[in-house]
Parts: C-alpha cells; structure tokens; sequence
DNA sequence: GAGGTTTCCGTCTGCCAGGCGGAAACTCTT
DNA sequence: AAGAGTTTCCGCCTGGCAGACGGAAACCTC
C-alpha cells in the first residue's frame, strides 16, 4: 500500500488539529442509553487521481481489525453537524473540510451488535491540494479497492459517493475537489476520479463557464516539465454548494 | 376552508385504517430516554389542483393548537422506516402511500421544548385519485396557505415539497401523484400543482415518452361534459423509483 | 531550429426542450 | 344535421447545449 506508506513519513510535517474535548471515547459511543445514536461521515478526496476515503482501523471488538467510517457518539446537548466536525477533528483539522452535509439515518436495531445504534451519516469532502496530518490507525483508501470494512459502513460509503456524482453534475461542488485556483486539465482530473469516466477538457470549460461556475483569474499556470503552452488558472466564484443547472427538464416556462 | 368541511362529510366513506399497536401516544415520544428520537412524515398529495399536505393540530402543550406533522417516538427495536409507517397507519390507509422516502435527520438539542428529541423526516406520497378518511384532528392543507405550524415543522415540510419538486425531474416519481391510469392533460395538472408552475402537455408527454416512463393504455378517456377530442390513457410503465434522466451533464462519454 | 507536448479556441453535429398551429374528435345548440 | 365551441393530438420549427474534432498557439527538450 504506497499511499500508507506515504502518509506516516510525512507525519509530522504539518500542523497538529486541534483535537478538544476528546476524552474517554471506548467505541463509538460514549453515553449509555437504551438507544444510542452515533454520527459518521464519509470523507472523500481525490488522491493520485482516484477517489479516496477516509477510514481507520478498529483495534477492539467488534470487528476488530476491520475499517470504519471516522465518527462517534453524539454527545448529549450536541447537534448534528458540530457532533460530526469533533470527530473529524481526531482526524483531520476540520478547517480542511470544503464541504460537508447529510446523508441518510440508519436505524436498523441490528445494525450494530450488542444494542442499537442510529447512525446519521455525512458526507465530507476535502480538497485535493490538503494533505492532512492522520493518526496512526488512519488512512486514506481508494474507494476503487477498499478493505474490509466494518458493520454497514459499506453502504454508507456507496451512498456517499454517488452523492459526490449527483451533485457535480448539477451543483457546483467541484470546488469542494478543488484546490482555490487550478488549469482545466487539472479540474478535469479531479472530475474524472469523482465521477468515474473520462470528461473532455473542453467541454467542462465551457459547461462551467456558462453557468457562472469558475472564471478565470488571469494568471496562466507555470509549464510543466514536458512542455506545453501554460494553461490559464481558474477559480471557482462561489465557494458554497449552489445549484447550477437546477434541472434537465421542467423549468418554469419562459425562464432559460 | 372548503377543503376541511368536504373531507368532515365524506368522513365514513370508506375503509378504516388498521390501527394496529397504537396504544399510549400522549406526546411525540412513547418511551422516556435521555435523548429520544422521533419519525415523522411529510405526506403530500395533489388535491384540487394543489399540493397540500397531511397535517394534524396538537391538543395539548406545547404548542397546543398547532398544526404538526403526523408521526411520533420510535419504538425500541424498531426500525425507522416500519415506524413511520406505523404511526401512519393511525392518519391513513398505508396502502395509499405510493412513495415514502428519507428526508433529513435534524438533532438541534433545542428544537423541541424540555428534553431533547431527535427527528427523522421522511416525504410521503399519495395519488391524486385516492381520499384517506382521516381522524378529527387531522385534515389537508394546501401548502401554499399554512395554518400555524408546530416546532420546526414548517421547515421540513418545505424540504419535502422542494424534494418532490426535485424528483419529478429526473426521475419517475410521477406515479405516485397519479392514478393508475391518467391522460395526459390530468397528468400536467399533477405536474404543475407540484411544481408550482405551468407545464406543457405537449412537451410532457414527449419527454416521458421518450424516457420510457409512460405508454399509452390502448384505450380513450371517456369525453367530458364540454366536449371535446377524447383523450388516450396512458400508465406509468413502472411504480417504483428509477432515475429516468441521470444526469443533465457529465454522462460518460459514448453513452446516451 | 525541429520535433514533441499541452493548452486554447472555433466549428460541426445531433439531440432535445419549448412553443406554435393546424387537424382530429367529441358535445352542445339551433 | 349542420355549425360552433372545446379539447386533444400531431407535426414542425427554433434555439440552446453537449459531445467531438481539428487546427493554432505556446511551451519544453534536444
């Protein structure tokens, strides 16, 4: 696994998250009440031109050994989402999140062994140009090669990633892949690696800047080492999700 | 309201709902935990032409005579989706329901006065030729002029109707506003109620056509009373979910 | 300077949503 | 029974957009 690899040497090269009040945390859950209820997220960035996921190891039963989604008890008089950037904070410094929103509750009362566990889910997404600082018993995975996985944290990963591809196609989430200013044939890449096939350079460029996605900052990139005209840097307008193609059909008549 | 005195007059008309394990339902909660967790139901239907939406006024503080959404505390060992349909089964025949689905999962510690109750939404459907008889407390309001409503609840239920807004555009979900059999021109009704704007027979017709969605009976609709061409039935080709038109962009390429 | 590489830009093509208007098929009136 | 009114059906035109291609431009290395 070479990305692992990667990962530990460069350790200690960026800054520490700030990891606040994470005390005693033995399982997923750190109260104890009939029914529990745990917050999960589904990282997602594009490392090495391929869609990856963040996932640790658990080291205790049950399931020992196998990979989790980051995430935990929702503690009491906490909401929802600042429960799930807390969690993520053991992980990552949540400042890298570019994005973060809901996915599905599962209530299933097997879901979990032992006793019940609902489970909300997020979906997070940082930018490809951050490469956060990971515990020991954390690493990215490439969602195209996952290893075991724990409890149905498979299905929640699924359901994530085609979130991603639902959304880059007719919001502007792209910014949240993308570092803040990019050349079209990067933004293709990270395209590319969300969605799963090829995307034309071409036509992104143009789809995007109709629809008021990116423009262009007017600095032209360095060249590469192989040559090539310098390609023109872009930046997205707006760095929250919005809806850019609201939808294929049925728009209010007369309206573009 | 013209509505609410219609439905009071037909109100034994037809089957009773199977109540099955409702017993004690004082509040939204049934069982007494440290953070309690409830399911409720967005149901919309397309009723005179306008979506309205299943809604039922508190007898008791708080928020006495407000108007909530039906549903209330999950069960212990019960899964979120039996539960709302459990606690629906008390406002309607669930046979009725052609389409449920999650919305969102709100857990503010605020959101509901004394303790602390988790929320899980889901949007309900019910076809435009069917009329639930319904409890004293529970009638259909037009979305377009709500009564005071409970809580965040307002919040929600424009979630639900901006979720079937969605969906009716890049997916099927039409069957379940629709009876079995429609012409076209009923169907643009259902459209534009939900839509909130007009739609084109003409253009309708073609677009879910093309996309498979429906296919005509053989037979005519038997003429109305001012005349006119009879117009053909048609019928869903499918009832359950599918995504009819992926995506507007981003396809893989070669594919349609 | 030549050849290779990458980006940029204009163009062609085919598909599709929106809109329009005439033809068809019915009811009601006289 | 003939005409007026109404509603649906069907073909056509138009504009916009996604996909694809190819040549020009701008950089590299040798």
């Amino acid at each position: 696994m070479p990305v692992a690899v990667k990962r530990e040497k460069q350790l200690s090269s960026r800054r520490r998250p700030e990891t606040a009040q994470t005390a005693a945390r033995s399982g997923p859950l750190t109260h104890r009440s009939l029914t529990g209820h745990e917050v999960l997220a589904v990282v997602l960035q594009v490392r090495d031109g391929e869609l990856a996921v963040l996932l640790w190891q658990r080291a205790r039963e049950p399931q020992s050994g196998r990979w989790s989604l980051p995430g935990g008890g929702l503690g009491e008089d906490e909401a929802l989402r600042p429960s799930i950037q807390r969690q993520l904070a053991e992980k990552v410094d949540i400042r890298d999140l570019s994005h973060l929103e809901q996915l599905e509750t599962k209530g299933e009362p097997d879901r979990y062994p032992g006793r019940r566990v609902i489970a909300t889910t997020y979906l997070g997404l940082v930018p490809a140009h951050i490469d956060p600082q990971l515990p020991d018993d954390t690493q990215w995975h490439k969602v195209a090669a996952l290893p075991p996985i724990a409890f149905d944290h498979a299905t929640l990963l699924a359901a994530g990633a085609s979130r991603l591809r639902s959304k880059l196609s007719y919001t502007n989430l792209g910014f949240a892949l993308a570092p803040p200013t990019f050349t079209i044939s990067e933004l293709a890449r990270y395209y590319r690696a969300a969605l799963g096939h090829d995307v034309a350079p071409t036509n992104l460029q143009r789809i995007l800047l109709r629809r008021g996605q990116i423009e262009p900052t007017g600095d032209a990139a360095p060249p590469g080492r192989s040559g090539g005209r310098p390609a023109a840097l872009f930046r997205f307008r707006d760095r929250n999700l919005e809806i850019t193609d609201p939808f294929a059909v049925f728009h209010p008549p007369g309206a573009p």
